[in-house]
DNA sequence: GTCTATAGGCGGATAGAC
DNA sequence: GTCTATCCGCCTATAGAC
């Protein structure tokens, strides 16, 4: 992974002001969304002025820009290390660690992957190429796994695999809406979710 | 059902001009959801000015509430309507027949109801209490379809019913992100999607 | 790297003429 | 019922001092 490691020479040469404005812009827009985010709430909450912004910026879709894409790929990454560390477990325990994975990561680590949600689902502002490349990719990791299940008897060969990712997806994702850290058990919703949509084996 | 009929009794009386708001409300949320919705585009669209809206509207709030509110009573109604045509029905039968109405009217009837899942899904706005009463209403009928199906042995006893509603809402709801006309058929995407939580029978 | 100041536009909302 | 005119505040973004 070269983006991180040249992410972290960046910031060691500018103080981390750049990260403390994304950390920031990310917990805005997790809770505020794309419009209701502003550069002045930014700004404010950071400590600066709103003009200083542009110095590390160019433009508010830049740092919304690089949330986003922070956010998936913290997200694909961990379902990716999640199904590392089960390369040998069935494929339903498997499917179980992807799940407990990317909710985990959703709704565990920070703020920049609830935010990721949030902003780009719907079309709530013009998707840029990176945005859509980088979601693409995670998708893949879905399909890869999803065909894999399939193989192994775990998913009916009749299921529709695109069906099935978009309807797993879309209901891990809405999670955001109802998920409450005291009121549900990361670990129990995999185990349910898993057992929804492949036989135990 | 009085509130319709208050409703044309209404309309009658003003020519419609309300509704034609409405619709275009409907029409613009559904794209652009609430922060990005202005009453400025609401208004030009119509073909009115901005201020006129306040003849009709007291505020946006107001605007936006209604047309949330058609949207999920739209969407309640259908899902009831199609169980009460296959009350006689098998459990899995009623459970496919409640899954395409519900995206039947998402995708096939107007804005109102793709409105709504894109303005209230996350907090996006203050959320009324007009609003939060329509949801909770809708949410029971699925909580007694699956509380039915669980009883009827097509949901296996150990799988948290609350677990699979919000699942199963999720799922259907995020479809508006990927749901396109031509790609893909409800019908089909109804059968994927009850065969999935369900037992056939 | 951060500041002050400002440009230029759009947001919701109101007053009052017609 | 719809209009013009206007208020006031906030938006993103830029210029230029320090």
């Amino acid at each position: 992974m070269s983006a991180p490691v040249a992410k972290v020479a960046r910031e060691g040469a500018e103080g981390g002001s750049r990260r403390l404005i994304l950390d920031t812009a990310a917990r805005l827009l997790r809770s505020g969304g794309y419009h209701q985010t502003t550069l002045r709430e930014i700004a404010e909450a950071v400590g600066i002025r709103k003009a200083s912004l542009y110095y590390h910026f160019a433009s508010k879709e830049e740092i919304v820009e690089e949330v986003v894409n922070d956010g998936v790929r913290f997200v694909h990454e961990a379902v990716v290390a999640a199904l590392a560390e089960h390369a040998a477990a069935s494929p339903h325990a498997r499917l179980e660690a992807a799940i407990r994975a990317h909710l985990t990561a959703l709704h565990g680590h920070g703020d920049y992957t609830s935010a990721s949600i949030k902003v780009f689902t719907f079309g709530a502002m013009p998707v840029p190429d990176s945005v859509r490349q980088v979601r693409r990719a995670y998708g893949e990791v879905w399909r890869g796994l999803i065909a894999e299940l399939q193989q192994a008897g775990a998913i009916a060969p009749e299921r529709s695999p695109e069906a099935l990712r978009l309807f797993l997806l879309g209901a891990l994702n809405g999670s955001t809406d109802w998920y409450r850290p005291g009121r549900f058990d990361i670990a129990e919703l995999a185990q349910e979710f898993a057992a929804l949509i492949a036989q135990a084996g």
